[in-house]
This record gives C-alpha cells, structure tokens and sequence, in this order.
DNA sequence: ATTAAATTTTAGACAAATCTAAAAATATAT
DNA sequence: ATATATTTTTAGATTTGTCTAAAATTTAAT
C-alpha cells in the first residue's frame, strides 16, 4: 500500500538513475516532480523507513530492490495503459501521457494482467518503451539513435521525446513505428537528413530530431 | 477538479436519495462512507461552499444540480468500467466492484466517451443497472422484482444486491441476466419458488433471493 | 586552504481529510 | 410538556504532502 505519491517518487527516481548516473540529487528529484527540494527530502525520509530506497542525508539516493520492483511495476502499467488507449480506444499516441499517468495508479495485479492478456502480451507501447512483464523482466534493446546509426535502411522503433509536439509533427511527417526509413543524403555541415519513409515520400529531418528517432539496429 | 473524496460523497449521497427520502442524513452517510458524523458534516460545509449541495445545518442535504451532475457522471463511469472489465477483460460479475471504484475517478472525458464506444455503446452494465449517456440521461426502467412480478415467464436484467456472496450464488445456480425464468410454483408459506432456467435447469429459489432479482416487465 | 556558491536539510506552518470528546439541536416518550 | 434519547455539530488534535525561510553541508573556485 503506497500512495500515489510515493509512486511518482519511486518512478522518477527510476527514471533518473536510468539514464545517467546511480545516485539521484534531491534537487533532480525535485524538478522532475514540480515540487521544492524541501518537500523531496521529507518524502526521502519516508520512503527510506519503509526500505523502498537507499538514503543518507546530503549524499542522493537511489532504489533498493523492492523499491525498484514498484518502480518498473507502475511503468509496465503505464505502458500497458497506454497501448490500450492507442490500439483499442482509437487514442493518438501524443494524447495519452495524461491519461496513463493516472491509470498507472490502479491497484490491482489481476487487472493489469489480463490487460496485458486482453493486449496479446506485446512487447513495447506505442512510443516503442519496452513493457516489462510481469516478473519485471525488459524486453531486450533493439534501437540506437537514428542520429548515429550507421547504415542506411531501419525500421523506426520509438521515439526519445515523448512531447505531443515532437510527436505530432512526426504526424505530419507521416513517420511512425514500424516504418522503414532509407538514409538518402547525410549533410555534414548541420547533420541533417534526407530520408525516404516506406520508400514513398521523403523529407528532410535536422539533427535534433534524428536524435529524438530510435531505429532497429539490425 | 473535486477530490476523490469528494466524488464520493456526492455519489453517496446520489444513492441515498435515490433509493428513499429526499433529504440524506448525516449518520446514514457516514453510514455508508465508513466514516464518522464529525467528518461528514465538514465535508457537508466544503461541498456546501462549492455549491454541490443544498445543506442546513441539522436539516440533512441533497444535491444541487451540478451535484447530481456530477453524481451521475460517476456512475457513467463506474458502470462503464465495470462492463469493459467483465466483457473485455474476462472478470467475473462478482470481481469488478472494487476496481470499478478505483477507475471511475480518473480524470478525462474523452476516456470515457471513447470507452463508452469501444463497447458500442451498451445501455446496461453486467448488473443490470443502467448506463447513463454522456448528457447523464438515463436508459428507461425496464424491470421488477421477481418476488413481486406478476406472471411466469421473464427474462432476468439486473440484481439489486450486487455483493460477491450472492452473485456467486447465482453462478452456481447458472442463472445470469439474459436468461429466461419460468416460475412454476409459487409456495405461500414461505413465498418461495421453483423455477425453470432457459427450459432446462429447474432450481428452488428462497424469497429472499427472488427479492433480488430483477426481470423484465414486457 | 579558505572563501564563495550551490545543494540539501531542518524548522515551522498550512490545507485536506480524518478522528475523539463534548456541546448543541432535534426527535421521542411518557 | 418536560425529560430522555438520538442526531448533529463544534472544538481541538492527527496525518499526509506540501511550502518558505533559515541553517547546515558539500562542491567549486581562486
């Protein structure tokens, strides 16, 4: 039993020892969650009582086992929620962020078992995360960046930002997962690209949005 | 933006005044929320200044229209959710209460307005109880109570006790809704009766199971 | 190696929802 | 109609998660 809380905090203590460094700072923390390094220390506290994370004062923190098994637990329902709400309810995959943020908190392991059943056990949400199953166990890596990866033909995989810009003008685009994308021109000056998409149209994508496209390494 | 507990106060209310009296009473709401007089009168003044409820001190309360609105709503959603749980997940009738009120509180009227679309807009949830649309119109009454109804032959539509116990009773007797009734003796002694389920089963039902039970009227 | 800057924690306060115990108002009974 | 019982409200306290302002600690800079 942990409030909704304590379950934002384990996530994005999560999250930000994911990509970088072991040890999270309270003022990171604090960011993340649009609240006040104050109010993340006392939350520290309270979750290091119940042993969900590893805490010493002035020194970061960062998930024990069973915080960590929380932690991927409300992610594989986020994701989960999320395909449901893109596959079934007909959803856009830059509308459902909200949405899923608050389904994730839905307790109940028996429902978030048959909905991954209901779902035919798929393997990444519609940003292309990989959806843990239910022992807690990731799918494996398949992507790099579209930015530096060598080759010129991929399959298009997910997506880096998750923001409703970035994804809607990949809409606009007509690029999304599952699509195949031919490198036609590599400019060095700026890095930016012409592509192909499924071997009809192209277009031009700068740097920072081939940063932002995660294709299938092959 | 109403709390949860909020939301639930008014649709404590909503049930209260619907099955009875006008005007609800304290004792009979902490009654129902689990909760003690002292905290439903504050939460009385907090709604009260919201103007969600008509309330005078020592005079019981109900529901202003935005209220009852609101209270409505609730239900829509709760009864969507129930039905997607037992129609697409798989649960049984008896399982989904619990999670039903966890999932009628989330935030997004384009959830439940695509839910209500995924399930092709259905009019009744898998108690029986109507479903109402998204202007909170609710579907005609189309039942009574099988202990009361005159005649022999019915169709089953809804419960009015929708605890486990008895619904599991009713899965053992494989009685569902849907199913046709045919009552084929009625005791005077005790009101019981002995029924015939779909032309096959017979089975002996007690009064106060028949009270329970609701059928279609024609 | 001190000082300055940044980060983190503590102290004290607040709003939401609850509680217990006591007081106030209403309803009931003889 | 007055006393008794019941219901409801008030008063004051508690818990959770937050805040601001000030103090403590760590990091960075000269």
């Amino acid at each position: 039993m942990n409030s909704f809380t304590e379950e934002n905090y384990l996530k994005a203590i999560y999250k930000l020892a994911a990509n970088g460094q072991e040890e999270v700072s309270t003022n990171a923390l604090a960011e993340k969650l649009g609240t006040k390094p104050a109010s993340v220390t006392d939350m520290l506290k309270k979750l290091s009582v119940k042993k969900l994370i590893n805490y010493k004062r002035y020194q970061g923190v960062s998930l024990t086992a069973s915080g960590k098994k929380i932690a991927i637990q409300i992610i594989r329902k986020h994701r989960l929620w999320e395909l449901f709400l893109v596959k079934k309810l007909d959803f856009g995959w830059d509308e459902v962020h909200e949405i899923a943020e608050q389904l994730e908190h839905i307790e109940s392991d028996e429902l978030i078992n048959k909905l991954e059943k209901f779902l035919d056990y798929p393997r990444y949400d519609p940003h292309g995360d990989p959806i843990p199953d239910n022992k807690g166990r990731f799918p494996a890596e398949r992507s790099s960046l579209l930015s530096e990866a060598k080759g010129e033909l991929f399959i298009m995989t997910g997506v880096v930002d998750h923001g409703p810009a970035f994804l809607q003008y990949l809409d606009k685009l007509g690029l999304g997962l599952g699509d195949e994308i031919k490198v036609k021109e590599r400019n060095p000056y700026d890095e930016s690209l012409k592509i192909s998409i499924n071997k009809k149209q192209s277009a031009f994508i700068s740097h920072q949005v081939a940063q932002n496209i995660l294709v299938s390494i092959e």
